[in-house]
DNA sequence: ATCGGCTCGGGAAATATGCCCAAGGTAGCG
DNA sequence: CGCTACCTTGGGCATATTTCCCGAGCCGAT
């Protein structure tokens, strides 16, 4: 079994590469520290499952994903994050993921993720899955502007919400102080909101941040 | 029984001056629009019991209940909000208020905490009374950075974690933008904060503020 | 091929912020 | 009664951010 593990920080990525080595002996692992690459690695060796961080700097998870599926419709990807939100889990499943894990989970779980989504069934953690269920918001839950968002959009949208430093997310994202700036402005048009706490209300209204964790 | 109504908005105010006088045939009405009024209108005639609106131009109704504290002390506030936060809650009897009563009220409660809080009983609504007890939060609920906060530095948090534009509370309180500014820059410092939107999420998170309805 | 939408950024002007400083008020204290 | 301490208020000035407008490159759809 072929697994390519995508996430920026190599020593998070080696972490749990270790971990499903020692776990799963016969998994042959490759990986990837961006979107960019896991599309080159991709297409050097078709894997089985492609384990993604959602948080990637440049084309980020979520798009990295639309990529993939679009070129490999048949290709099994299984998010891995920080964020348990639910309209970023089902925005990872919207654009093609097979399971959604955070990474909370402990490496039992993550094992068993991974087996179960390579074999193509969906896994989607516990928790998020019942509350998935419970809120039947399905695909309309977030608040009708939101859904006028582009990816890149809502991307920056939840990073201006979290209270990153623009700084910091232009640096994640790759793309220049000036462009995010732009962007900014073009999202809180689209939301019809005129300041940066309105979005943040929105932001936590429609469940995609949530508070009392001190923003990192 | 004389009670004097303090209100910026002269149809709020106008409204509930009819319903009591409807409900409270013997009362002798008298009104105040700010601060200012509401310090003079006490001196020409002490009355029973003052019913606060919190949120006042200029002197807020929680400075405004301070000085007529410190002035008279055995005169008796009742706030009447359209805020149900519990730390507003709190300030309001810090200050010297003997009741706490939101504008969702029934013109029933109404009536029922003007004649109890004339008397001089505390009168706090059922649900916000329920909370407080149930909080034990008495003193120390907020972040202690919260407690850094002068009450001028307070109020201009809240208003700023509410969304208020910038002008309009320059302008509610009266000061000129390049002040409120500079308040500002100050809480941003005492709070230890970088951002309006964490700024936004502390308040959320202490309570001071609620999300799910607009920024009026 | 052409059109429209998305992403990305430059330039100029308007705004907002950060930091420093100062005046007026008020409270507390020897 | 001065004195000190602190709060409130704002000016000045440099810097950072935002806004608005515009153009380029890309990609998918007609």
């Amino acid at each position: 079994m072929k697994v390519l593990l995508v996430d920026d920080h190599a020593v998070v990525r080696q972490g749990y590469a270790s971990l499903l080595r020692a776990l799963l002996p016969d998994v042959q692992l490759r990986e990837a520290c961006d979107g960019e690459q896991a599309l080159q690695r991709v297409q050097e060796e078709i894997p089985n499952l492609v384990v993604m961080d959602i948080g990637l700097p440049g084309i980020s998870g979520l798009e990295t994903t639309r990529r993939l599926r679009q070129r490999l419709p048949q290709l099994r990807i299984l998010f891995f994050s920080m964020h348990d939100e639910l309209p970023l889990v089902r925005q990872a499943l919207d654009v093609g993921a097979i399971g959604y894990l955070t990474k909370n989970s402990s490496p039992e779980v993550l094992v068993e993720a991974v087996k179960r989504t390579a074999a193509g069934h969906a896994y989607i953690e516990q928790q998020l899955a019942t509350q998935l269920a419970c809120n039947p918001t399905s695909s309309d839950g977030l608040d009708p502007r939101l859904r006028e968002l582009t990816q890149r959009e809502f991307e920056i949208f939840v990073m201006l919400a979290r209270g990153l430093p623009p700084r910091q997310i232009a640096e994640k994202l790759c793309i220049s102080a000036k462009t995010l700036s732009n962007y900014q402005t073009l999202v809180k048009n689209k939301l019809q909101i005129a300041s940066q706490v309105e979005l943040v209300h929105l932001a936590i209204d429609s469940g995609v941040v949530r508070v009392g964790l001190e923003s990192a």
